[in-house]
This record gives structure tokens, sequence and C-alpha cells, in this order.
DNA sequence: CTGAAAGCGCTTACAG
DNA sequence: CTGAAAGCGCTTACAG
């Protein structure tokens, strides 16, 4: 079995509450005393067991950060920053892949409530979902609008829906696709489609929107926009994967980017930047959204009052390639 | 504060024993009994602790997972199907991102002994960290040689880099460039390279590598590949994200892919047939790289003896697209 | 079928 | 400057 205090205790001839405190660094001790504990620790490779410490405390340092699916790219690159900013805090990361489902969801807020964690980061699509939770538990929400007290950070997703439409009507486009996840759900890509409308509209053009639902295959919607629409010169995907695959479809068409098409996506990921450095995206501020996100948790565990619902909307930027 | 299990047993009119006994379907229940405590849980809405259940039982249901980042799409993956396999078997995923960083590695380790995870699922580049660890801590490695006790889990790197070669060659590639990591480690990688340089000699053909340290940028190295070998017409990279950097490179240098030079990748990921359905790749059987590295530490944890040091070879999958 | 007691490994008032 | 005691929230022999 590991060594334990008590062990710790009787290798350097004191009592556990003289090793608690110098592994504390709390209250009077001297210094003899001191270096034979840290000795005796040395001695039997001690390493405190933090669900004691924890379990006393009423602490745990431990994060619950529930994603979709750290597969895709702009997860897989948020998870990595958030991770990476826990642990500069001293925090850990336990981790949950949702993949949309509000079984899971739910099920996974519940674990993490079990496992006593200290706050929670959610990028979830269920509303219902974390109101139901203990009203103690502090929760951030990334880029979703979850109930009124849970605050909320993202980009300025209008913003980056309105910058890349306006830059395929200024390049000429007229026949502007929009394709975009499922209407009804308070997600961040319901205002890019918004902005897309907007610019749409008071640019006397008609808004095309094509919307598949959460974990449909867009692959047959694609196909069927150049049924529908053969003379479609634009492209605004709202994010890099499906700009990706309509660019892929547009190639079988025998359509040339961006000669006949202009094609813009959204996310703006390292791994798109790396492996399709041509496309011209909407670039989120991953790290700062993470950083934000843990920042404001961090503080709502620490009990620092802040505006109960908040909204931290961080700024996008329009990088433009090739496919445009 | 929360309710415990105390106050569950007050509003039930019971002792915490039964209610323990009810929660955990443990002895003789009466059924009224049993009903009593199970409205009483309800009404106070208690989850039980598990801190408190883990220190009692010495047994958290945690799984510590050491990556080097989840940014990468191979590692974004892996993640995901990892936490997903835990998932299922009722085991909760701890995350550390290493970033191939030794100090970083140790600290995780000993954060992930102190926080007590049942064991690890290192992909860890540093030989040295995990054989400090604690004897008792079961760990299984993912595509590197740790130890002499440390299973390994990987997929067949030398057929991949064999399979990857032949086809170059088959094509009438000549002048084939291979650009790898670090030679002196022991990564996956340096099989792939050793079937490279096994099948060119074998073609009575050149073998050219290059190769990057640890966290450098391989771009300049790309770049400085066209000067030394302006001929060349070949290139295996060993990773996807290096295939699409020489890929990028090779456009601007006005070569034309495949029918100038051609080009293979290696992983295979799901985000990078998304994004680049085009390159030619050796698949990595991901899901079951991930699934047999649980299934093997999991019956360590569980004490099923198995061969101390064992090898777990997965089969790849030639996919050949347009760069070939 | 049910409960009182001891203990998992730690920490912190409280004494001395 | 140091130690004995009680407690964090749970579980499990041991009695009854």
């Amino acid at each position: 079995m590991n060594p334990n205090i008590q062990d710790v205790a009787k290798a350097a001839g004191v009592s556990p509450t003289t090793v608690s405190r110098v592994l504390n660094n709390r209250g009077y001790i001297s210094e003899q005393t001191r270096e034979k504990v840290y000795k005796a620790m040395k001695e039997i490779q001690y390493i405190p067991n933090d669900l004691a410490r924890s379990l006393f405390h009423k602490r745990t340092y431990i994060i619950g950060l529930i994603v979709p699916n750290t597969s895709n790219p702009f997860f897989g690159e948020l998870t990595f920053h958030i991770e990476n900013v826990c642990e500069s805090l001293g925090y850990k990361l336990l981790l949950c892949n949702s993949q949309n489902r509000i079984d899971k969801e739910q099920k996974y807020l519940e674990m993490l409530i079990g496992n006593q964690v200290d706050g929670v980061i959610a990028v979830t699509y269920n509303r219902g979902v974390l109101n139901s939770a203990k009203k103690e538990l502090p929760i951030v929400s990334i880029d979703h609008y979850l109930s009124d007290t849970i605050p909320v950070v993202g980009s300025d997703n209008y913003e980056g829906g309105k910058s890349a439409t306006e830059l395929l009507i200024q390049k000429g486009c007229k026949t502007i696709i929009h394709i975009n996840g499922p209407k009804d759900l308070r997600t961040p890509a319901a205002l890019r489609r918004k902005a897309y409308e907007d610019v749409m509209i008071k640019n006397m053009l008609d808004p095309i929107i094509y919307e598949f639902s959460t974990n449909e295959d867009p692959a047959p919607i694609v196909r069927r926009m150049f049924w529908d629409y053969p003379d479609v010169d634009g492209m605004f995907a709202s994010d890099d994967l499906l700009a990706a695959m309509f660019m892929n479809e547009a190639k079988r068409q025998g359509k040339q980017i961006p000669e006949d098409i202009k094609v813009i996506g959204y996310d703006g990921t390292e791994t798109t930047s790396k492996l399709l450095p041509e496309l011209s995206t909407i670039k989120q501020p991953i790290y700062e959204i993470g950083k934000t996100a843990i920042d404001r948790l961090v503080k709502r565990i620490n009990g620092e009052t802040d505006n109960l619902s908040s909204e931290f909307i961080l700024p996008i930027e329009l990088i433009e390639n090739g496919t445009t």
C-alpha cells in the first residue's frame, strides 16, 4: 500500500499533526523537525493523498469540462487551452465528451457533482440540463445561453457572420449560400446566420440557407445545393469542416475556387491553417475564450461576486486566404 | 452545503448504515425501508460524495491520460475515443497535456498519483519519467517503449512505413524524401523511418531523411528540401500535418501534385479526411488503439495477470487518394 | 432486517 | 514548538 502520513510520522519520530504542518507550511516548526520530516518523506516516497485533503477542505481543485467532441479541431484546441490554463492555476481537468446528447450531458453533470468538482465549463446545447444542477455549483458556459445566472463566454458571432458575408459580396458574389446547424437551439451559429441574413437583405440579395440537424451527415445536403442552385458563386459555411466539404463537392462538380465560387469558413483553428491553409475563414480567439472562461469560473469558485448574468464577447478576426 | 448521508438518514428515519446499504444494494433491506430511503434521497436531492467512497475503497475509477497536445487531431481523436471507452466502463478521465515536456510529464504523473487515479495511459516521449513511478501504479503506454514492465499499444509502424514507401516507388518516384521527428527517441516514427530506409535500399534508391527536433518548427526544413533536392518527386511525411505543409510549399514552388511530386502522409485522422480528402495516407486505427489500451489497463487495475511486458500492434491501412 | 462503531488519510482548532 | 482529538462523508464487519 502507499505510505500515508502515519508512516511518515513514524519514520520521522513525530506526530501526524506535525507532518501535516510541515506539508502545509503552517504554524511554527523547528528547522530540525522540518528537516527530519522532509527526509522521512523522501525516504518512503510519500505523496499526500489528495482525496483525503479534498474531503476535509470540500475543495478538489478539479474542474469539469463538457465538450461535444475533442475530435473536432475546434474543441480539441479549446480543450488543450483550457487544460493548460487550469494547470497553470493549480486546477485539474475532468474531461467529458457529450457528443451533443442530452442524456450524456445529464449523466456527466451528475458524475461531476459526485466527484465534487469545484466548477464546470460547459459547451452544451441543451438549455434544460444545467438548470437542474445544484444552484451552488459554479458553471460557465462557452458559446451558449443556458440560463439567466450562467455567464457565457464566446466570440463575436454576429460580427463574424457579417464580415464573412460582406467579404463575399464585396468580391462580387451574387448567389451566396449559407450552411448552418439547427436553427432552434441557442447556438452561436444562430447569430452568424442572422448576420448573414441581415447583410444579404441589406444588399438586396436573397438569403439561401441550408441547415442540418445535430448529428446529421451534411454531405447529401451539400450535394443538393448544386442541384438547387447551379449558379452558386459564394459559400459562407458555419465552420471550416463544412467549408472543406463544400469545396470538395465543388471540385467534383468541375467548379474552380475562387474563380467560379468563393468560399469562407468559420473557426480558423490551427489544424485548419495547417491542413487547408488556402481557406479564408473567420478566426475565433480560442485561447482567449478558454482563458476567459476559466478566469470567470475561478472567480465564481472563490466567491468573488460578479454580476450574476454576464456575457463576454471576444473579437474575431477575418483571415483572407486563397478561397476568396 | 450539499446534503450528506446523515441528512438522508434523518429524513428517512433510519441510520446512515441503512442508507448506505440501499445505495449499494447490499445485504437485506425491507422493501418499505428501501422506498423510504429513495424518497428521502429524491426529496433532498442527494448525490453521494465519491471522494469519501473512493477514500474508503482505495479506488477512484479515475484514469489519467497524458498526451502531448489535444490540439493535434491525432491526439484529439485518441482522447475522444479513450474518454468514450472509459465512460462506457464507468471510469472518468483526468486529462493532461504534456506538450512533450519532461518536466510537465513528471509533474502530471505526481499529480495523478496524488489524486489516486486507478491507472494511467501515457503517450509520452521520455523514457525516464514513468520508471520513477510507483511500481504498483498500472500504466499502459501508447506508441512508446518506456520500460520492460509497461505494455505498449500501437499500430504497425514498420508496415505503415513500408507500404507508404513502396507505393511511392511503385508509382515511379526516384527521389523520395522522408521527413521525421527526432531520431534518438523510442518513438513510433522511428520504425516508420526504418521501414523507409529498408525499402529504399532494397530498391537501390538513396534514403533522404530530414528530421526536426521535438518542438522545432518544421517549416524552414521543408523549404530547405527543395533547395537541396530540386528534383524531389516523392514525399513520405511522418504525419499528415507535415504532408500538408510540404504540399503547400511544393505548390509555392510551382510543382504539381501528383504530377510532379507524389505525397503520402501518416495518421489518417477524421479531421484530415475532411479538410484534406485528397491526401493519400497511412491510416492508424485510432479507436482500436484507445480501446485496446483501456482494456489492458483495466485488466491490470483488476489485477488480472497478463504477461508483464506485452505489446499490441494493430494493423494500419493504406488509403490511396489523389496525392499519389 | 437494522444500527453503533471503527476506519479510509488527511487537517485544524484546542491544549499544553 | 508539538500532540491528542474530532471530523470531512462514506462503508463494512460485527452485533443484535
